[in-house]
Parts: structure tokens; sequence; C-alpha cells
RNA sequence: CGGGGAGUAGCGCAGCCCGGUAGCGCACUUGGCUGGGGGCCAAGGGGUCCCGGGUUCAAAUCCCGGCUCCCCGACCA
């Protein structure tokens, strides 16, 4: 387990969460619970998503659409049943899903239906057979297609966020008229994804090619971003995948080149999940509970009035009222809370839900004309000017925001090693986790040798574009990459 | 999907062995005192004891089946 903020203060103030160095994963999920972003459900693997936490999913959702918008995709909707014939089309995809694909086979009165329909696990097929209708010509291309969805898959091992059956996702599926184009979109979406992760979401992770042995099926590679969480465990926060004319040629689809020839498309896909909340909270989490990056925070600050009687209630609350139109014109998203908890109560529910910035106003800030700003990574009292606060607290925003990127990026690069044989990645693994980079000379059998000696340590991935120097860390012989091997989710 | 544990008020749990009026803490409601880090006093409300069968005069308790969650091992965004 990695290292782990606690002291005397943190553990003064939370009773409902589990502490990270005394389970993980139970400190995981009672965030999850005790923040109100989601819960468990009558139905195995299947949760139901809180306001809190949908906004959340919300502000990264408009995040990456306008990304998408921006470079040309357009948004869809296919629909949630896929007829048995289709699916099977492609078989190596096939042959990946049909494990975790649930099927409809009987409807109402309608009683048992003719064919059985999968409810999309992922939606290739069904776009792939539908796009082609409206593929003729080169001049139909690129079709940049998306869709904001749910998919269910039905896993063994479920956990709210990071593994769910049903979850929520964006899955693009791209059309393009030569390899290379298709290939430029698959490396574009990937940066987009990097920048996601580390520009909205503060995480830090390492874009990268996926071994054969972990690439999407059907596809003739698949490239990731890989985040490290802060029990040092990978977890892959994003794929975008190269198809070639895999599917294009099981399902037919196909355009007139501009020599008057018929040929196949070469497509794409990528996706980013739900998931990405479940990262969210263990990249920047502590004991007390979540810790939200400013620009996907549904609250940003959070107002705390501090009041005796009604004469000074009516004066912080004339006092907020004052400043607040300046602040949210300034683009902050503000929560006053006058619910009738003690002060107390609200600083640690707040934090418990990750909310940046807090600021108290009582009878002592009115006098001084100033306001007391909290933050929620060092909580640290200060004192900000009431005037002018719009500005500022954008500013404190930005902060905190590089802040909480900062401390991520140095908490994986301080649990980030490079080392040469598998006899070092074997006892790394024993007591530790992390990244750890190695040579590898790219032959899958030393791949799973690594996987069964340490008891699941995987690749990954890899910068293709990186040389590797020295021998491969299981057989010796000359290294072709640097790969960085990790426990994952 | 195999091995282990759990499900009783919103939450955390006791009661179950040894069948007989369903309990505790927190939360909740009302009133008062309070209010800058989870306050105090008083009075209240709240239960398909996970679901379905069985045994019994009687089941939270015993038996059988199922569902969900947690932990440990094989597949996965």
């Amino acid at each position: 387990m990695a290292e782990i903020v606690e002291n005397a203060e943190t553990q003064a103030f939370v009773k409902d969460i589990t502490r990270m160095s005394v389970d993980f994963d139970r400190w995981y999920t009672d965030v999850v619970r005790k923040a109100e972003l989601a819960d468990y459900t009558p139905v195995r693997g299947c949760m139901v998503i809180r306001p809190y936490g949908y906004a959340l999913w919300e502000h990264i959702q408009r995040a990456f659409d306008d990304m998408i918008k921006a470079t040309g995709h357009e948004n869809w909707y296919f629909p949630l049943l896929i007829p048995e014939d289709l699916l099977v089309k492609e078989a190596e995809h096939v042959e990946g899903f049909t494990p975790e694909v649930a099927w409809v086979t009987e409807a109402g009165s309608h009683g048992r239906l003719d064919q059985r329909l999968a409810i999309r696990p992922t939606s290739e097929t069904i776009i792939g057979t539908l796009i082609r209708r409206y593929i003729q010509s080169h001049r139909d291309l690129p079709q940049l297609t998306n869709q904001w969805c749910n998919v269910l898959r039905w896993e063994m091992r479920t956990r709210l966020f990071l593994r769910t059956a049903e979850f929520l996702w964006q899955e693009g599926h791209t059309f393009h008229a030569t390899a290379e184009e298709a290939r430029r979109e698959v490396d574009l979406i990937l940066d987009l994804y990097r920048r996601l992760a580390e520009e909205w979401l503060a995480m830090p992770v390492l874009p990268g090619l996926k071994s054969r042995a972990e690439t999407f099926a059907g596809a003739v590679y698949t490239k990731s971003i890989e985040a490290m969480m802060l029990d040092g465990l990978a977890l892959q926060a994003g794929t975008s995948h190269y198809f070639g004319q895999n599917f294009s040629r099981a399902y037919d689809i196909a355009f007139t080149n501009r020599e008057n020839q018929r040929e196949h498309c070469y497509s794409t896909s990528w996706g980013i999940s739900t998931r990405l909340i479940g990262g969210l909270i263990m990249t920047h989490g502590d004991d007390t509970g979540l810790v939200l990056p400013p620009r996907v925070a549904p609250v940003q600050v959070v107002v705390v009035p501090i009041f005796r009687d009604g004469p000074a209630r009516e004066r912080v609350r004339a006092a907020i009222e004052g400043w607040r139109p300046e602040v949210e014109a300034a683009g902050v998203r503000l929560k006053v809370d006058w619910s009738e908890d003690r002060p107390g109560e609200k600083y640690n529910r707040w934090e418990l839900k990750g909310v940046p910035l807090r600021i108290e106003v009582g009878p002592r800030d009115l006098e001084a004309g100033q306001v007391t700003i909290v933050d929620r990574l060092t909580r640290e009292r200060r004192s900000l000017p009431m005037a002018g606060l719009g500005p500022r607290l954008r500013a404190e925003l930005e902060d905190f925001q590089a802040r909480l990127f900062r401390r991520a990026l140095e908490f994986r690069d301080r649990h980030t090693y490079e080392l040469a044989t598998l006899a070092e990645v074997v006892d790394h693994f024993r007591r530790g986790t992390g990244f750890v980079w190695a040579p590898w000379c790219e032959d899958p059998a030393c791949e799973i040798r690594v996987k069964e000696e340490t008891g699941g340590v995987t690749i990954r991935n890899y910068d293709p574009d990186q040389p590797a120097t020295g021998g491969c860390l299981v057989c010796g012989r000359p290294a072709r990459r640097r790969v960085v091997l990790a426990r994952s989710y």
C-alpha cells in the first residue's frame, strides 16, 4: 500500500469513513456512499448514481463533448438491442465479448422471440451495420460519430464506478478512407483523453500502446491512458482502438474511392466511462473523503454562514448576497449552506464531499470587511477582502487545480521505479505496488511469464516511439520496448 | 464462477446456539438553550427482522431454496 496522508487532525475529523491505511477498498466504498455519489441497488452490478455523482459525470461529459465537437465529431444515438446474427459477424470481437453479453429472449405478451437480442456491451456491430447506408463515396468520409449511452457487461466482480455491469460511457466510432487518417484519429482521441484526465481531472496519465494480449477484441491495436491510484494500482482510464478494415470487411462498410474502385473503410473506436469517477476518487481522496478538482466539482466553493441570532443571521445574509452575484458572474459554482446544522457539521460534510474551497462568513468577518477561506487540501484558514472576491476566487480555484495535479504527479513519480530483471520485478511486487518501467523483447511468452511469476502484474502500455535499451527483463534478448508494469483494476 | 462471511428502524450493531411482547447507539421529529470544527436538556415517531417455501400451537431465531453485499482465487472499460 502506498503512503497515505494521515495525522491526528484528520483522525479527529472523520467518524464515517474507514481510513485508507486500514482498508483501502472499504475506504473507497465508504467515500462513494457517504459523499452521496452512488449506491447499491437490488440488481447485482447495477448502481444508482445520485445527483452529486451525476453532476460530476455531467461536468466530465460536457468537457469531453466540447472537445470532440470542436474536432468535427457528431453525436448519434444507436439502439440498445442488437440482433444475434448481427453481433456475431466479427469472429474475434464476438469471442471477446460473448462471455459477458446479456440477452433479451422474450417480451411481454409476445412470448419467446424468434431471434434473441443482445443488450449492447459496446456498439461496433450495430453502428457498423447502420452506418454503411450513409457511406457510398470517399466524399462521405470521414464519418466521425459518437454516442453517450449505457452499456451492459455481465461482470463477475463488480465495484461502484470501477466495474459495474451497467455503466455510462461515451463510445466514438469513426470511419475513414485511409489507414493513415484512421491512425491519426486514434492518436487525436488519445490526446484528448490525456487532456481530459490531466487538465480537467488533474489526473496524470501515461498514454501508450497496449501489448497484443491487452488489445481490444477485434482491434489491430489499442492505445490507452493509464493512471496511478493512491494504492499504487493502475487504472485504465480510457482506450482508443484502431481496427484497420477488420470491421469494415465483416460488415461490408465500403466506399468508392477517387479511382472509382470499391474499398473498405478504415475504422476506429474509443471510449471513456463513469469509471473515470472512480479514478478521480482514488487519485485525490484522503482520510476525510473526496477531494475534487475545481474544473469538474459540482460545487466549487461552499459558503458557511456563522451567526448567533436573527439579526446577525440577517447581516451575514446581506453580506453574502452583496458579493454573490460578482462571484457567480466570475463563473464560480457557489453553494451557500443555509441548512440548520451547526457549522462544524457543515465543514465536515462538505469536506467529505470534496468541495475545494470553503468560505466562512461570521460577525468577526463582517466587522473586518472580509471572509474566511479554508482550503480542502491544506485546511489553512486565511482572510480575503470581500471586495473583488469574484476574480480572487477564480484565481484560488485555478491554483487549487494546479496544486492537485502537481500533488498527484509527485505521488506517481514517488511510486515509479525502473527495474531490469524479472527477479527484481517479482520481488518488488511481492512487497509493494506502483509503476515499474522495464525492458521487454515483445515476445508474448515473456509477458505471460511476468504475469504468472508476479501473480497478476501486467504490461499496462508503452510509448511505441521510445527506444528501449538493454535486454528483456525475462529472456535477456535485446529489448524492443520500454514498458510500464503494474497491478491494475 | 469456486471458497469464506454478512443481511434486524436512515446508518452502525445486539438478539439467533437454547423458538414465546423486537432492542441499543447515532440519525430523525417537536420545544428550549445554543452556534467560528460533528453541542446540551426534555418529550416523541419510526420495523414486510433480505425474499419465498417448510417445520411448529408459535419463527428474527430451526430446515430448504433464492437474491444482494463484503473478503479471497480464474475473465474484464
